[in-house]
DNA sequence: GAAACGTGGGT
DNA sequence: TACCCAAGTTT
């Protein structure tokens, strides 16, 4: 069965605009992405059975910009310490700032610390099932609360991480990289290809997302072992390379954020509270290593004694 | 919508 | 080596 410009008529998806002419009907990619996930996933830990929501939200956290080989041993280590949110609300906030170690985007693990209060409060102790309520805690965007709607909960959402981008871009827009941003039109289309059935549609989000993730990845995309290659719009067109203005470049070394690692690297190593020298010692230029230090307790990632002596988070911080 | 926000592995 | 990329969110 192949993807044809009437067929699309029919469902009316060319007519508005929310497919290319060459692009494949939706349908038809459901069982073999599906099929193939069934053979292909996997087997991460947040994925068993046991993992619960709650499990599926602490991944969700720390896959956000970290990839799987980091997240792993530390996904471990946080739910034999914290098997239930309750257990990370009744510790300080430094604590999971301790233990998120160097996945990097240490904001998230105060997030998630915070995410853990507000359903302990909010939500009786349970990770709340409904997008909304999700959405509304820290940290959790438009992806993450679709996500654990979906992975967790089994629900039908149009899950659109990077991975499902990328896909989408080329199996149905024809070209190799989806936009910078995302963009109305990604959601529309997202939301248009979901199987109607809630199981069939969860099993679709989390299958596109493992195609982009094992398959048709950003550098080197393996289609010789594609379920949908001879489907796929961007291959069919010859796999065009990439036109618009070049990919995001995001530099570091020198950067405010790099002295905020470092200095957060101290605190998290010492067992109690720091001196302002063990600070001063691991940036020289001093009006730099003063901002970056005064963002942090802005951030409430730091917590400033007086004296000059600093330490993780003990209390509340700053709402975020 | 752009910019800020960590860290490390692959090419 | 330098650059790209990794299950984003917030301001």
């Amino acid at each position: 069965m192949t993807a044809t410009t009437s067929e699309h008529s029919a469902t009316g998806l060319t007519a508005t605009g929310l497919l290319p002419p060459e692009s494949p009907a939706p349908s038809d990619l459901h069982g073999p992405v599906i099929d193939w996930f069934g053979e292909n996933a996997r087997d991460l830990p947040w994925r068993r059975p046991e993992a619960g929501a709650w499990g599926v939200m602490v991944s969700e956290f720390m896959l956000q910009q970290t990839p799987v080989s980091r997240v792993l041993p530390v996904y471990e280590q946080w739910l034999a310490r914290w098997p239930r949110p309750a257990d990370l609300a009744a510790e300080p906030p430094g604590e999971a700032v301790r233990a998120w170690g160097r996945l990097g985007y240490p904001r998230r693990a105060l997030r998630l610390h915070g995410a853990a209060a507000a359903i302990t409060e909010r939500h009786g102790g349970d990770v709340p099932k409904e997008h909304p309520q999700l959405l509304a805690l820290p940290g959790v965007g438009e992806y993450t609360a679709a996500a654990v709607a979906s992975f967790a909960y089994g629900q039908r959402h149009a899950v659109l991480d990077t991975n499902v981008r990328r896909v989408f871009a080329r199996a149905f827009g024809g070209r190799e990289f989806p936009p910078t941003a995302t963009t109305a039109a990604e959601r529309r289309l997202a939301r248009t290809v979901l199987p109607e059935e809630e199981a069939t549609a969860a099993r679709w989000a989390a299958a596109t997302m493992e195609l982009g993730a094992l398959v048709c990845t950003a550098r080197k995309p393996d289609c010789g072992n594609c379920p949908i290659m001879d489907l796929c719009a961007w291959r069919r067109a010859g796999s065009p390379a990439h036109d618009g203005p070049p990919r995001r470049g995001q530099s570091y070394a020198g950067t405010d954020r790099q002295v905020r690692g470092r200095l957060l690297a101290v605190l998290r190593e010492a067992v109690g509270p720091v001196p302002q020298a063990a600070l001063d010692a691991v940036w020289d230029e001093p009006v730099q290593r003063a901002r970056a230090l005064d963002g942090l307790v802005a951030d409430g990632l730091v917590e400033p004694l007086e004296n000059g002596v600093y330490r993780l988070p003990q209390g509340r911080g700053p709402a975020m």
